[in-house]
DNA sequence: GCCTCCTGGG
DNA sequence: CCCAGGAGGC
């Protein structure tokens, strides 16, 4: 079983590179970021016509915006809200194996790492926060928490580890509160588990940077969890760095998950 | 020789349909209207890589801008202001065969034709009038006046006579005022002269007909008219219909003529 | 419907 | 640099 995780940056206009992934790697299931569509404008005819008739998700216009695309039945699925927003960055589905999937899109935090300056980074950390009280009060067997978490907890996760420290997604204020979530969810970094933590490993590489293949300055932004009692089904995980060498690529990388 | 004139709507996203013209048909000049570019930013380079080493344009933010593009050397170029504005709607240039070219760009009038209720529709009626003015003041010696002059003055340039007398572009007012223009100018119709009137011509279909092509219901609104005593000259005219139908077209399709 | 710029987000 | 939406023009 193939599970993948893609911040898309608008499905929509990203159709033709959907399909691609689709016909080139037969996912399961895909887990979307960032559709940037209203519900009653989710292409949901275009995708059950390439086979995914379960279909859930939470958009609205121009922001955020998550998607649950399954070959099989989809069950208990669901919508979070945090910060007391209502802002379309989590939704959640039961598998027909069992497993629960929450799907999570985490505030990108703006520029400068300061709560004072910049409420954009008051919420993500905010968000993130939440994010560890809520699974710390949960049983959290058999789950997994995929999407765009917003943060390289690693030294490896990103390109210079020295000059991205004052950076949001590197900072320790962000790192701290990420570690803590995901031990307060008991869960397992399976790309890390199956992908040495000392291999540089990125999802992300910015629209700026005109050479970003060249200069190779990305960051491992997107995220694959598995609770403990599950993270022994993960047999392999697929970054798929060309799809940001595409035609009108997303600035994310499509990553798989092979369960068995 | 040919001469091409065509409103691009944007020369910098249709740099690759101008690039499609010019390989097809290798026009000797070419007259843009609606460039929508300020000079600075005119793809200088990338047209003088197709062969036309010698430009001129007037060109703003935004809205109108002309071009006139040539493989051999112009001279005694101009910019024309009219109605007490600058906004780049008229210039010329006098080619190697001695031939004066004025490429314009009417003003569009807006819906209502009205010149108490429309100042648009006031600022075309007014415009035609100063070209009317202008050239009757000039010999007009082997000269020629291409472009969207948005009037489609002949029964035949609208697809329907009976349904557009009150439509902007084919009402009586401005009909009168295109007629006394040109007669000022001592100009003949060299599209009607080598097509005949009695022929449905059309330059432009609008883009908000889904359908453009089946329904037809085009104007003529591009023009190509040159002085008495060069008319002759002329021996060939084609309205490229099909450039309408290429990818992100623009509304307008580009009207070449062969000259001898 | 399609083009422009502008804003706001990344 | 890319994406969405809104305004204004055609």
């Amino acid at each position: 079983m193939i599970i993948a995780t893609w911040n898309i940056n608008s499905v929509r206009l990203r159709l033709p590179l959907l399909r691609q992934l689709i016909q080139q790697h037969r996912p399961d299931v895909i887990c979307l970021q960032e559709t940037k569509v209203v519900d009653e404008l989710f292409p949901v005819d275009e995708l059950q016509k390439e086979g995914y008739a379960h279909q859930f998700f939470s958009g609205m216009k121009s922001y955020n915006g998550v998607a649950i695309l399954s070959r099989e039945k989809l069950s208990d699925t669901g919508v979070h809200h945090w910060c007391g927003q209502r802002d379309c960055r989590h939704i959640a589905a039961t598998l027909r194996n069992g497993l629960r999937l929450h799907n999570i899109y985490v505030p990108a935090g703006g520029y400068e790492p300061d709560v004072k300056k910049n409420p954009k980074f008051l919420h993500k950390l905010n968000f993130v926060e939440e994010q560890e009280k809520f699974w710390a009060k949960q049983k959290n067997k058999k789950s997994m928490i995929v999407g765009d978490l917003n943060i390289a907890p690693l030294e490896h996760d990103v390109w210079s580890h020295a000059q991205m420290k004052n950076v949001v997604s590197h900072t320790a204020d962000e790192i701290l509160r990420f570690t803590a979530w995901q031990k307060s969810a008991g869960m397992v970094d399976v790309m890390r588990a199956l992908i040495p933590p000392a291999e540089k490993l990125y999802t992300w590489w910015s629209y700026r940077a005109p050479d970003w293949e060249k200069a190779n300055r990305g960051r491992r932004l997107d995220h694959v969890w598995m609770s403990d009692d599950s993270a022994g089904m993960a047999t392999r995980v697929h970054v798929l760095r060309d799809y940001r060498a595409a035609a009108q690529p997303s600035d994310h990388v499509p990553v798989l998950l092979e369960i068995e």
